[in-house]
DNA sequence: CGTTTTCCTTGACCTGGATCAAGAATCGTA
DNA sequence: TACGATTCTTGATCCAGGTCAAGGAAAACG
């Protein structure tokens, strides 16, 4: 377990007796399928690793329609960044739930900060993280104002297939469509007449969360038009 | 000149003796107005600290359309997030042009990344800095993906009222309206409508770029339905 | 293994906001 | 003070994507 969570660049920095003494403090949470962790407006006084399961990071309109901002895979922190606003706003800006039961590690902030104050070097990484957020953050927002909602679905075939590990053109959605949808800012209506589009028009082929892609060069210049 | 630029928090934190070399190394650009200081993709080796003028940071779409992800005022800081990413991707995510002539300040992100070494302090205000920031690029998604048209004009409004000293119930535009519809993502025309139907329903009176709110909280009514 | 529940798909329709086009107002610049 | 040149407003029309509704498919559960 502390192998895995050292893998993370935010505890790579630390030395072993400082990841010791961190890990002591924490607490392993297991959650069942739709837990919540926090809600948005939470005081935040912890943040998180994702051991197993899945979660997703969401807001809500005072309407009702909720749109999720993150989807965090094991091995990932999250709610990390709020522990720099100082006292004055420290509660969470988004709410976070189980999508899948699993194991979730807490830390307190306060003792994070004071071991980052013993070494620059993790101060650097933790930058690198929140620069790294920065970026995906500022794409998010291009891909909500630039990009139609079947465009927005094209990349997000197109960049799963691109973390694919060998060349295989046939990928497998491990979330749920609607949970796709949310993710994109579609109704799931949309996701799905998109994706029968695409299937009609011969790109992909579908078979449940299984998506076959067919046409990766045609897929490509759908988005670049 | 050193005076105000020690009062951003990103330089707040460095000794006289620090600021002073940034300082010498640094360049203080005068530029015009529509003057374009760099674009999406330029390598990233210097960050800006902003005198006077005004500027936007934008990214465009393949189709021409463009978004502006943030207007910078003056004292304010940018593309100093990008520092941290390391090699491998330093390249800026936006492109950034005059919207009102001015000087811009431009330090090298080498040279800071070495003073911020050697104090955790200033790592401490950097990562704050950074996590305001993110902070924002959230509250931004929200507003894009759960808020319509109106509601989006509607809250710039009551947020600009709030940002008023005294309590007066009267603003005065600082960019123009074309620019505030691309900040808004939405169009001009549209941004036009918006106004003069709040106008016509008695909730604010615009005399060109002065705009007087009437009913605040009847707007405020608007945003949360 | 059937049944209930949830998830996904498809069709018919509607609407917010974009687009296109044509004035009106405002702003330099001479 | 007149006159291009922008910028802003307003009207007419269109369409992507949302909403509502009704089946179908798949998963969960006794």
């Amino acid at each position: 377990m502390i192998k895995t969570i050292q893998n993370n660049a935010l505890f790579s920095g630390l030395s072993e007796t400082q990841l010791h003494s961190l890990i002591e403090e924490a607490h392993c949470l297991k959650l069942s399928q739709d837990e919540t962790l926090f809600i948005q407006g939470d005081c935040a006084e912890h943040f998180y690793w994702l051991a197993s399961g899945m979660i997703k990071l969401y807001r809500v309109a005072p309407s009702g329609d909720e749109k999720v901002i993150e989807i965090i895979q094991p091995g990932q922190t999250f709610a990390e960044a709020i522990m720099f606003m100082g006292q004055q706003q420290a509660c969470f800006p988004v709410s976070a739930q189980m999508i899948a039961k699993g194991e979730v590690w807490r830390f307190n902030n306060r003792q994070f900060l004071g071991l980052l104050g013993q070494s620059v070097d993790s101060c650097f990484r933790m930058m690198a993280n929140m620069s790294q957020r920065l970026h995906q953050h500022i794409k998010e927002i291009d891909r909500l104002t630039l990009q139609t909602a079947s465009e927005r679905v094209v990349n997000y075939l197109l960049q799963a297939l691109g973390q694919q590990r060998d060349n295989r053109c046939e990928l497998k959605l491990n979330i749920s469509k609607q949970m796709l949808a949310a993710q994109l800012s579609i109704k799931p209506e949309t996701l799905s007449r998109t994706l029968s589009r695409l299937n009609r028009e011969g790109l992909i082929s579908t078979h449940g969360s299984h998506i076959k892609v067919i046409d990766a060069e045609a897929l490509r210049q759908q988005v670049e038009i």
